[in-house]
DNA sequence: CCTACCGATCGGTAGG
DNA sequence: CCTACCGATCGGTAGG
């Protein structure tokens, strides 16, 4: 048998295709999470102007040019924050929607006012339960966005908000609600979103005595 | 007659006391509220960290460093805007309540609502009317005061807030709000305060039409 | 993801 | 109030 060519020694052999991850590859979507996590407490802290990509990599545990690997600029993770913040919401709200229709309870007249509760009450626990930090950086700082991105967030905030209108459509027929339906949800909407300003939970009141003044002071008897 | 010692020759003349204020001079109250404006308009549109102190300069039409010859620092800005946002805000409240009293209606049926709507409509004016940068940049920026500067400002609000409590409490008596009357009055400054987010009056609505619509939504019937 | 760094910008000041 | 400037900080990048 003739020796055979000498062909180039392969590196040791590795699966062909996408490469089993390594654990530290694995860390690498945690890693990007922690930057997103550390940079919406610190945008809702601070703001978004004042808070330092150096601040956030810290928080992250990396060094100040390390966020830029996750991502491509300072805005792109502000985005990155709104764009979680939302998800999560609309999966909060979809899933109290969904328990609403499946308690048993005789659907046609209770509804809308339950259905009303159930989303200020998840509104609520958005804004201010626990790690309730990324609505609200979407709520306070989307001027902040490249144009192109704030179009995006106000596609997923228009799908968030839209339930809301036939419910109250539903109670104004009722006689419960009075006001236009459309100025109606965004007052509401305001009165909700500025408990994030004065809400402060060591002073007493729940988020359940907060839905209760809200449903007392927007549905009429 | 002995020629007279030579005094040293004054320059002419001035009055004693304090100066008449020269042209210049009385230019000076001026430039510095011109800062304060052109400050208030800029942080409203950009917020507070994302404007520089040359922004609110080339804006007065001063150079770059002329801003701190009025001002001790950024925050000193800001400050001066929050206050004389309160200040006016304070007094066109005062004269909406006053032109109230005095209008000739029966006081006692109709006052808590008309002072309600008085105050909200007042309200709007202040958020949304002509020339109303001052009092939203107090809303949305108050974090970047220092905590000296916040408490005096917090004052000033809470002076402003006061005059709203008792006539909530009067319509809660009539049975016109159900709610708590603190937490009333908070729910409904957000709903207020966050028109300054999505208002625009070129789609067609009033600041009479949102008065209308937030007399709907918390005044029942 | 770290190291080492750049270019730009910013609040603020001295001296007139 | 302008001129001229400083020191610090910041977002971002090259190269490994």
């Amino acid at each position: 048998m003739p020796a055979r060519r000498a062909v180039p020694v392969a590196a040791p052999r590795r699966p062909r295709g996408r490469p089993r991850k390594t654990l530290a590859e694995r860390d690498e979507g945690n890693r990007r999470q922690e930057l997103v996590r550390a940079a919406a407490r610190l945008f809702h802290r601070q703001g978004f102007a004042a808070t330092t990509t150096r601040d956030i990599a810290a928080k992250a545990g990396m060094q100040s040019g390390s966020p830029f690997y996750h991502f491509k600029s300072k805005s792109d993770l502000l985005h990155a924050v709104m764009e979680e913040g939302l998800r999560a919401a609309g999966q909060r709200q979809a899933e109290a929607l969904l328990t609403l229709q499946s308690d048993g309870t005789s659907a046609a007249a209770v509804a809308p006012e339950a259905a009303l509760r159930a989303l200020i009450r998840t509104q609520f626990d958005i804004l201010l339960g626990p790690g309730s930090d990324f609505v609200p950086v979407m709520l306070y700082e989307w001027r902040s966005l490249t144009s192109r991105q704030r179009a995006g967030v106000a596609k997923l905030a228009r799908e968030y908000e839209a339930p809301w209108v036939p419910v109250l459509q539903a109670l104004r027929e009722t006689g419960r609600l009075r006001a236009d339906v459309h100025l109606a949800r965004l007052l509401i909407f305001g009165a909700l979103n500025w408990t994030v300003q004065w809400f402060d939970p060591k002073k007493g009141a729940t988020l359940d005595d907060l839905t209760d003044a809200a449903m007392e002071l927007f549905v009429h008897r």
